[in-house]
RNA sequence: GCUGGAGUGGUGAAAUGGUAGACACGCCUGCCUUAGGAGCAGGUCCCUUCGGGGGUGGAGGUUCAAGUCCUCUCUCCAGCACCA
């Protein structure tokens, strides 16, 4: 048995009894004496069990609170259930029960397990969105969206889960499969309520960028929002032939709208392609003269899932005959095609092809061989002033698989392809002929093929002093044969190089002029040039530069600049039982009304439960709720019977916190001014895009709506890592491996395990920690020694030496909770103890501070000591002290004197040439003189300077003195 | 593929441009012990002729000084991905 063990279990009791006897942690909101902070977790749905990452969420964001809270600030610390939603309502029918009753037994459970853990949550401010008196609210800010045209009704394709038998959100299908049980999902068109995030893409990016978030949020964020500016341009549609009848002719005006980024590149565009479900299609019918195939097509991919689509990525398609597309820029008729490459909900639905400028362009158009224009000609090399212009070749000479080089040594360009400069006027194919012969001796060659493109390099000409431009042409040769004649070298070449048949990869992998990489790519890896560059076959753009010429094409072609976003409106209908209802009524003609807010809440029936839909919205069986309806708004009303997606309710939870029970608003405007932005939001990644992008939409349309008082609802976000078991894999139910961490409690106490999780490594990264039982011992074995100490305490004042240690750690503790990084905060605690056991008896005032340090992470552990070491001593009960704390949680943090901080002396590094060879005890304020003085006079530092005076000296005082011989 | 982030002992990890590996886990040695899943003391990056020398994925560079800053490169993680 260790040496004063103490019995975790009997004071953890006695510590939550204790708190809230003392009501310890309810937050009066309305205190003016201190500065609010609002820290805040993401509230847990109720899954019935708390495990490991429950702990990590909880009750480490619980150690900043306390924390907090003695550093004198005023703390909403509160909690809540996001008790709606599918987890609930599958859990229950798992279990056979009702929802309702699953819900609340299941958060009852966890309130226990959140205590357990020694969590200073204030409960008083609970919210759960099950409950009407929350729900009511939802359903209240829902319809002032309504109202103001930020909620909408519209028919959509829609993704479809078969199993769950719901419409799911776009956020909710990872990879063509249903988020929560993997199924394939399916599509389906249905009228459903959509929230309308895509009016504030734009502001949803921009007011990121001055958030403190880590980089990776924020960029997963953009990444969702997916902005991407170009242009919509229009492609006016003429017939080839015979149409039956003039009228059954789309008028002159129809025309296919596109977008692209590219609109620099239109000159290069050879065909148009319209998704299958683009409408335009219907309207063509009359002119298609392939129509069964356009129809066979279009019903072939209606069938496909997303994914299906995606998951192929062979470009399929076909050609709409009879239907042509006018370029607008070169006025050529172009052919249009059907195919699922392009998606429906992206843009126009429709876009221009540039095969050789898009890599999906260019499949398509090999596979259909389709024309290939280049209209961008590379540019390599630096801009120069004043180039001399210059003609040259590069050649592809292909042979058995092999392509011919040449290998000059590295300061003369390494390995290249045969190249050269062209005489006046000289057909680029006998250059490169005669420099294939000069520098080879290959003289049988049969030209390939000829690019259309040029690459334009400009570079230095040292050799002549002359800034140059070389407009390459580039060339595809074979050898017909092996015919070989003498090689003409200038004299100066003679021995310089060798002449090597070389494999294509290889010659990719050692040719490193990007003139000739492109060349080699073009004959032997072809695919489409994304870069930029010099437009080409471009009428009067040609020769300009690509990107400084969009603007005046884009205006040329008649478009006009656009900018488009990833993200989707959010669609918010759910078939499903338990959720909010959406408090909508419809009219005997069919139209939605607002249901008026003296009928708030709009409770959710209680004669249906979820699996009375089969396959659609359960509340269509509600008797109740159809009865209802008609007496309240008449004959023929009827309900909306889809219910709100959770995601809704958890994205104004966090207002309801600051007034949870009041009955006239969904919050309260002079506690949302005092106490909004949240200051800090600690969360999962899992909850980045989806969760914390709603949150922040929904937040902002509150804020036009003047219903919340500043733009961004959260000010900090913290996600936290990940813990994995202790073979380092994830947890999960399916492995079977979730740490139960009621057992370890049970072992080592809630504290051991709170500290082991907080030691494991800093909360604020996305790092992954593997759940090590040793480390949670290691703990124990800490707190044992804490404990320990308390035996051989004196009331004698610390030392000088120990008040320093004891302000380093003060200081060091602080900032890294702070900082969330409670490693280094423990581990500075840890240092103190060290310290501390090699003491001959412990100074209160010194062991005082350390319990004072150690109650965040500790809370138990703390308390006991407090009362049983520090509160209850002779010496605490001498000092006439006004009112003495009665619970650890209400000490003031240690207070750090500054001045123990920096010492007079310090034991300073002496660097001789950067290496370290000694060190000198100085005073901070002693010149360098004196600094180099005594570093001389030790005999290590003499030793290395050979008895020399220091050439040169850096002195940086308290930090370094680095002595150069 | 694109965009971000990260690479440091056997492990988790520390290091405002200034002594790399704090603090722990694990391991090794010793003490105490009938015993050890207890406690205590010491050791633990590599090489070494014991003077030192080398070392933070790799190659360069900036600097008196680089894990840290810059360039290239490799690897891993995350987000996005047929988004025109």
């Amino acid at each position: 048995m260790a040496k004063n063990r103490f019995d975790h279990t009997e004071i953890e009791k006695k510590a939550q009894e204790k708190w809230a006897s003392l009501d310890l942690y309810q937050t009066d909101l309305t205190d003016t004496t201190k500065d609010p902070y609002y820290l805040m977790f993401e509230f847990p749905f109720p899954s019935g069990d708390l495990h490991i990452g429950h702990w990590y969420a909880f009750a480490l964001t619980d150690i900043f609170a306390r924390y907090l809270r003695m550093a004198g600030k005023n703390v909403l610390f509160p909690v809540g259930f996001d008790s709606f939603g599918l987890p609930a309502e599958n859990a229950a029918i798992k279990n056979g029960k009702p929802t309702p009753e699953w819900t609340y037994n299941a958060i009852d459970t966890m309130r226990g397990q959140m205590r357990s853990m020694g969590t200073s949550v204030d409960w008083s401010k609970e919210v759960i969105t099950s409950d009407p008196e929350y729900y009511r609210w939802t359903q209240w800010l829902f319809l002032k969206l309504f109202e103001h045209k930020l909620a909408e009704r519209r028919e959509a394709p829609v993704k479809w889960c078969p199993k769950d038998a719901t419409v799911l959100a776009n956020e909710q299908v990872i990879d063509g499969k249903c988020e929560r049980c993997g199924t394939d999902v399916e599509e389906k068109y249905l009228t459903q309520w959509f929230l309308k995030i895509t009016d504030y893409a734009e502001r949803l990016l921009t007011d990121l960028d001055p958030l403190p978030w880590r980089e990776d949020i924020k960029e997963s964020q953009r990444a969702w929002i997916g902005k991407s500016e170009g242009a919509k341009l229009r492609f006016q549609v003429v017939s080839t032939e015979n149409a039956t009848t003039p009228s059954d002719k789309p008028d002159g005006s129809t025309a296919i709208e596109v977008f692209t980024t590219r609109p620099d590149t239109i000159y290069g565009v050879t065909y148009v392609v319209l998704a299958p479900e683009h409408p335009l299609i219907d309207t063509f019918e009359p002119l298609i003269t392939n129509g069964g195939a356009v129809a066979a097509y279009r019903q072939a991919t209606s069938r496909k899932s997303e994914r299906e689509r995606s998951e192929n990525k062979d470009k399929t398609g076909v050609q709409l005959e009879g239907v042509m597309a006018m370029n607008p820029a070169t006025r050529e008729e172009i052919p249009v095609y059907v195919a699922d490459y392009v998606l429906a909900s992206y843009g126009t639905g429709a876009v221009m092809a540039v095969p050789a400028h898009d890599e999906r362009d260019f499949v398509f158009a090999k596979k259909f061989n389709l024309p290939i224009k280049h209209v961008i000609d590379p540019i390599t090399g630096h801009e120069q002033t004043d180039p001399k212009h210059k003609n040259k070749i590069v050649a592809v000479v292909e042979h058995e698989g092999k392509v011919l080089t040449i290998k000059w040594p590295e300061e003369l360009g390494g390995r290249l392809l045969v190249g050269g400069t062209a005489e006046e006027g000289e057909d680029p194919a006998v250059t490169a002929a005669r420099e294939i012969l000069e520098e080879t001796g290959y003289a049988d060659l049969e030209l390939v093929e000829q690019a259309q493109e040029q690459v334009h390099h400009s570079y230095f000409a040292f050799s002549k002093n002359q800034a140059t431009i070389a407009h390459t042409t580039l060339l595809h040769f074979r050898l017909r044969s092996n015919r070989m004649e003498e090689t003409q070298l200038e004299a100066d070449e003679i021995g310089k190089f060798t002449v090597e048949w070389v494999t294509p990869d290889v010659a990719r992998k050692e040719i490193h002029d990007d003139q000739h990489q492109y060349t080699l790519a073009r004959f032997t890896n072809y695919s489409a040039y994304t870069g930029n560059g010099t437009l080409s076959n471009s009428g009067s753009f040609t020769g300009r530069d690509n990107r400084e010429a969009m603007a005046d094409i884009i205006e040329a072609v008649g478009g006009e600049v656009r900018t488009n976003y990833r993200i989707r409106d959010w669609l918010v209908s759910r078939q499903r039982y338990w959720g909010c209802p959406i408090p909508i009524v419809y009219d005997p003609e069919g139209n939605p009304h607002a249901v008026p807010a003296e009928h708030l809440p709009w409770t959710l029936p209680t004669d249906v439960d979820s699996d009375s839909g089969k396959g659609q919205s359960p509340l269509k069986a509600s008797k109740e709720l159809a009865a209802r309806v008609e007496q309240i708004f008449g004959e023929g009303w009827t309900p909306e019977c889809d219910t709100l997606d959770v995601f809704v309710d958890s994205s104004w939870y966090f207002l309801r916190y600051l007034d949870p029970k009041d009955e006239h608003d969904f919050s309260n405007q002079s506690l949302m001014k005092k106490w909004l932005p949240v200051n800090r939001y600690s969360g999962g990644s899992e909850h980045t895009t989806v969760h914390l992008l709603y949150a922040r939409f929904f937040y902002k349309a509150l804020y036009d709506l003047g219903l919340v008082p500043t733009s961004e609802p959260f000010y900090e976000r913290f996600n936290r890592g990940l813990v994995l078991d202790s073979e380092g894999r994830k947890m999960s139910k399916r492995w079977g491996n979730v740490v139960n961490p009621d057992e370890m409690v049970k072992l080592y106490g809630a504290d051991a395990v709170r500290m082991y999780l907080a030691f494991m490594g800093p909360y604020n990264e996305a790092g992954h920690y593997p759940w090590k039982l040793t480390g949670v011992e290691a703990m124990r074995k800490f707190l044992d020694r804490i404990v320990s100490l308390s035996g051989r305490l004196s009331d004698e004042e610390p030392s000088e030496a120990t008040l320093r240690v004891l302000a380093k750690a003060i200081d060091k503790v602080g900032t890294d909770i702070t900082r969330f990084k409670y490693n280094t905060a423990i581990s500075g605690l840890m240092v103190l103890v060290n310290e501390l056991e090699a003491l001959s008896a412990v100074p209160r005032r010194a062991y005082h501070d350390l319990i004072s340090l150690l109650a965040p992470f500790a809370p138990h552990v703390a308390e006991y000591l407090y009362e049983n070491a520090l509160l209850t001593s002779s010496h605490a009960g001498a000092v006439e002290t006004i009112e003495i704390p009665k619970s650890v949680h209400e000490l003031e943090w240690p207070l750090v004197d500054e001045s123990l901080l920096t010492t007079e002396t310090i034991i300073m590094g002496v660097q001789i040439a950067g290496k370290r060879r000694g060190e000198v005890s100085l005073s901070l304020e002693a010149t360098e003189e004196e600094a180099v003085a005594a570093a001389l006079s030790q005999p290590d530092v003499a030793k290395f300077l050979e008895g020399g005076t220091p050439s040169r000296v850096i002195y940086v005082p308290g930090r370094i003195l680095n002595l150069i011989p």
